[in-house]
DNA sequence: GTTGACCTTCACGTTGCGTCAAGCTGTACC
DNA sequence: GGTACAGCTTGACGCAACGTGAAGGTCAAC
């Protein structure tokens, strides 16, 4: 597939002026110009500019860029390696400041205290990850192994209480959702109550909720037979039953 | 506490030089001026530039924020209400692109085909959210739908191909667990690709899907015996080898 | 053959600062 | 009291990564 810089731009969500000061700066010549002096681009550039757009995702500098892609020695395989990990890891970013504004908000209602260092911290953050981009991994291996010990805090080292706690929410959730079916409506409040029990219940295990991932989840319940027959086994339909309450509890309603 | 430049700028992590240029643009004063002409900022701007920040990093101009805090009607805690949800859609965004990533690794494996289109579907996603902040909220909310759209036609409209795939993943892990199960080692080859067939059977159901949520799924199906119970059914120990399997795909391996 | 959407090359404008330069201020130590 | 030195001030120019015309050639369609 041959592409002029319109179709490439349109392709990309780029603009064509940006595709024309890519060839003047030599970031991404095109594969031919045709007779009449038009800039054509071929497969091979059409990847080339994915790993640009990768690059400049995560902020570095074109003329950084220039020198990545152009040099001999250049892996692309490997380079796609990195970007996944350096995405990871701005996401964790993206989480701390998430973790920030939550907690702004917790403190404006009055529920905590924030010294005026919190209040910056994940800006304070995200630049030591810029720095780290432009100066090495040394110190990303430090902060990837905290990551993981984190992630693995959660499960590992849960209290007794903690546990005591799942057990109780699973209970109050079948008890809950055994109600809820009678009702036969999923969006009713008892029905609710199972969902956000379920919710909570989940949070235990999950390091990222999100409704969508939850919402999946509960479709999975009636997919799967293996889950099915678990939520069916007192109750056939209980397990629909509650994907419809979650799916309305996560405002993933159908059409 | 009082600050002056220097001090507030290595609070916030930015330069003495940004801090004046928000001055000079009028969109940061600093609550009064000394007798030496040094410029002294108090508690209000603190929090104001906290709220100034947030406004950068979502990717506004100067010129945008200065017309939203400066205007009468600006509440700062609706505000911080709306940088949470910008960033969960931030975090999306992100998700997308990482999505696209392990996707373009697969195809460089061969195990996947991608359409030049497919290459740039993160970023696409990305300029529309951009355009989005700039021009208001009529269009998120058609955007939005979609995305409920998307998320329910994920599941809901299944090709019998995808459901045959399902099944057939399913069932493939099954197999693969009761090999893997027989070597006893979670780290051996057949064994991680249990863990990969499973991830791929969670990918069909998950929108979003992270190392993370997938190790925690790993621990739920050994803490909670409803689905214990299920792995166990064949040959006792199998969820935990499964977790454990898991935990070492994900990189979550214990300290 | 002419409309209209595409392409080209200048070339200047814009945003959000970085980076001197030249000079005043504040404290600390001798 | 002198002087060193870090920190403050106001210009003013520089820079990256494009946006935005202007002036003109190209191409498919009617």
């Amino acid at each position: 597939m041959e592409y002029t810089v319109q179709k490439l731009g349109q392709l990309a969500g780029i603009s064509t002026r940006t595709l024309r000061y890519y060839d003047e700066i030599g970031i991404l010549k095109p594969a031919r110009i045709n007779s009449s002096g038009y800039r054509i681009y071929g497969q091979a550039e059409v990847n080339t500019l994915q790993q640009i757009l990768f690059y400049r995702e995560l902020g570095l500098s074109l003329e950084s860029i220039r020198e990545i892609i152009t040099d001999p020695g250049f892996d692309g395989t490997r380079a796609l390696q990195e970007h996944r990990e350096q995405l990871l890891d701005k996401r964790k970013q993206l989480d701390l400041l998430i973790a920030n504004v939550e907690k702004t908000i917790a403190s404006t209602e009055g529920r905590l205290h924030m010294s005026d260092q919190e209040k910056f911290e994940g800006f304070k953050q995200k630049m030591i990850e810029e720095n780290e981009q432009k100066y090495g991994k040394e110190i990303r291996e430090k902060y990837g192994d905290d990551a993981v010990n984190k992630s693995n805090a959660k499960v590992q080292n849960m209290t007794p209480e903690q546990h005591a706690e799942i057990t109780r929410l699973s209970e109050e959730l079948a008890d809950t959702l055994a109600q809820a079916f009678q009702t036969g409506d999923p969006a009713s409040d008892l029905a609710q109550k199972a969902a956000d029990l379920h919710k909570r219940w989940l949070m235990f295990y999950w390091t990222d909720y999100s409704p969508e991932a939850h919402a999946g989840l509960a479709q999975m319940y009636v997919d799967d037979e293996r889950f099915t027959a678990h939520y069916d086994a007192k109750q056939p339909g209980t397990a629909a039953f509650l994907r419809d309450a979650i799916h309305i509890y996560t405002g993933k309603t159908k059409a």
